[in-house]
DNA sequence: CTCCGGTAAT
DNA sequence: ATTACTGGAG
């Protein structure tokens, strides 16, 4: 909590997910993987210029087509899968995205629904189970890894679930902060503790940080 | 561990 | 010209 104190003092409130409706933070969750939010917003922007921020009518487009349109983001032909398959399971089992937010099935149940569609893995699940469907689930992605090992409170290659759990068992269980927490770290991620030359010397977390203190990290 | 892949920053 | 990017599947 310190941390996120922290962070939110440096950043100020994020106001996560950047979308318009439940489904579209479900098609940027999947069109985003591994890749940087400039070529997702170019594909979404791509989406709503044909109206298609809608879960039948991207069921409805041919595949080829829809490849086309998120080409921007890279992974183009996976994705375009990856959309589809998702969507299906929405239609299918919800009709609608905002209709799969009302449900009441247990978090658990509904995180092991998602992950077994092809396309969706631990961090999509819990993006969209957060940022969607208002699920209390921490989202952990590679900044997370990258910043928290640096800080030396996480070992790097630790299990997904394992880092999940480290942060749901120390930070307040709302709604608001788990979803604030995780968007202040893609923003430490991308401005300050970057990959190669991470800009430490005005980093917010410097004080206490790790690596200022072990070149191996 | 390798592939998927266009875009923008370095 | 090279690297990194809000991962996941085979």
């Amino acid at each position: 909590m310190k941390i996120y104190n922290k962070l939110l003092s440096h950043f100020g409130i994020q106001y996560w997910w950047p979308a318009e409706t439940k489904y579209e933070v479900v098609i940027g969750a999947i069109i985003t993987q591994n890749i940087s939010w400039k070529n997702v917003e170019k594909a979404l922007n791509n989406l709503k210029n044909e109206d298609l921020i809608d879960e039948k009518r991207i069921l409805k487009i041919n595949t080829e087509k829809l490849k086309e349109l998120i080409k921007p983001a890279g992974f183009y032909n996976i994705k375009a899968e990856r959309l589809k398959n998702i969507t299906k399971y929405i239609v299918d089992n919800y009709k609608t995205t905002d209709e799969l937010a009302k449900t009441e099935k247990d978090t658990n149940i509904l995180r092991n629904e998602l992950l077994n569609i092809k396309g969706v893995g631990k961090e999509t699940a819990d993006s969209i189970l957060l940022y969607a469907l208002d699920r209390k689930i921490f989202v952990v992605d590679a900044y997370t890894r990258r910043i928290f090992s640096r800080y030396g409170i996480i070992n790097k290659d630790m299990d997904y679930d394992e880092i999940r759990l480290i942060f749901e068992d120390n930070i307040i269980p709302s709604l608001n902060i788990y979803k604030e927490y995780h968007a202040l770290i893609v923003e430490l991620g991308k401005n300050y503790c970057k990959k190669k030359n991470p800009l430490c010397n005005t980093c917010p977390l410097n004080l206490y940080c790790r690596k200022l203190f072990n070149k191996f990290y």
